[in-house]
DNA sequence: CGTGGATTTGATGAACATCAATTAGAGTGG
DNA sequence: CCACTCTAATTGATGTTCATCAAATCCACG
């Protein structure tokens, strides 16, 4: 007997041939293979809402999406914002536990849980994206607990500084006397506050307060300029 | 050309002639297989700490443990609480992101990467466990960023009531009507409080608070009665 | 140019943190 | 068994941060 039930085709063997532990490879192959169905997505769309039949696994092949969680009265929680590359809608049990929107254009890939389950590399690259996606939520998690609301809106201005921001940062390349970047939100106010766990407000004077600083200079409504990078970063709390 | 090297062990094999679903009770075979080296350990004992390389995966076989981070300014955030079956010391990168602590007495099971890696049930076994852990993660950060301190309190309590208080609670069983419960708080004020996002005097009064309003009835420091299930849920902001 | 939603700014209030003191409980040694 | 000690927990007084309420301004779009 072999494992060919493990396998319902030739991706795994493909792998294998090209050495064991490039899963990468194997996931590409798969999620280019014509049989994925690719869906395309305005901005501020629902995909699917909390409670939802979990019937699709999605990954994100460009534009943002936000999951978010509602409380009966409303309030609202946005728990992750997901970026290219990112897999969503795994679910533990028969329905969503979160809402998902767009908040950009977006392309989707939707995927067979069924092709998944019968393939070591697809499980294994999904393992390796959920590790980096608990890490995620813990340091998020760390910033609801215990960042003041300055320190959150540091930290998330600096999520879209890449490779920055991080807790091994190790500052700008040395070599370099300007450390300046551009970033673009593409999330309104009230998107923001419900994953900073503030309201609008407070949001919106933290903005302020950074821009009479010079810390940020805003450039054409969502397009922001950190003239040095580091300065910001001081504020995250982390350093 | 087989597809054996995806297997290290007689594991999946077993598995396949059971029926290829049985996750779990492939699981079960390998966690209690002689080569699973288990490890005792006293209350408040740090496992691993946040930094330290990843080198083992640990499943929780009694106890329970807290996974914490802390800010450089001493901050703490409790990220997450584990009970007994729950996995972790997974990483994405080659540290771990947060530091591990047993909140009672633990046994604890030391896991091979390298075993589960080359089999496709333990993979999936995993996953399942992420996406609960995934979900949990979640409710959390509603909690950290949503909730009032009264509620976040009668949320953690509702924790240890078990079948009760999460999303798809229908209340106590019809033909009871009594709908008590006693549980057990393994954990300081302090570990409360930094789970919570809260302080320990916020803790203590919210607890305070319940106790005067008849919610729930301290017997014996750490064991609390509560006299009617559905009232402390109520606060919970969930329902 | 005008309209309507999003954002900013200001004034006030409530919730929770902080600081300080007291009490309760668990463990210890006489 | 009972005082003693030490830490954890509670309670009280005050302060700070952020939420709330309200108004003004900005900007995108027709």
């Amino acid at each position: 007997m072999t494992y060919v039930e493990h396998s319902s085709d030739a991706l795994d063997l493909a792998a294998a041939g090209a050495g064991l532990t490039d899963v990468e490879a194997v996931w590409a192959d798969y999620v280019n293979s014509p049989k994925i169905r690719k869906l395309s997505l305005s901005p501020h769309e629902a995909i699917f809402y909390e409670g939802d039949p979990a019937d699709h696994i999605y990954e994100l092949a460009g534009g943002s999406v936000m999951l978010y969680k509602l409380l009966p009265d409303g309030r609202r929680q946005v728990v992750e914002i997901l970026k290219e590359g990112d897999l969503f809608g795994f679910q533990r049990g028969r329905n969503y536990d979160c809402t998902a929107e767009t908040l950009s254009g977006v392309e989707l890939r939707a995927l067979n849980r069924r092709d998944i389950d019968v393939s070591l590399s697809l499980q294994r690259y999904i393992g390796e994206r959920m590790f980096a996606k608990m890490e995620s939520l813990h340091e998020h998690a760390m910033l609801l607990g215990r960042k003041s609301a300055m320190e959150r809106v540091a930290s998330y201005l600096m999520r879209f500084v890449p490779g920055r921001g991080t807790a091994d940062c190790t500052g700008p390349a040395e070599d370099i006397e300007v450390d300046d970047g551009m970033i673009e939100l593409s999330m309104t106010r009230q998107e923001i506050a419900d994953f900073l766990g503030l309201t609008i407000e407070t949001v919106s004077r933290a903005i302020s307060e950074l821009k009479r600083r010079g810390l940020i200079r805003i450039e054409k409504q969502d397009r922001i300029l950190i003239p040095r990078i580091c300065n910001l970063c001081r504020l995250t709390g982390m350093h």
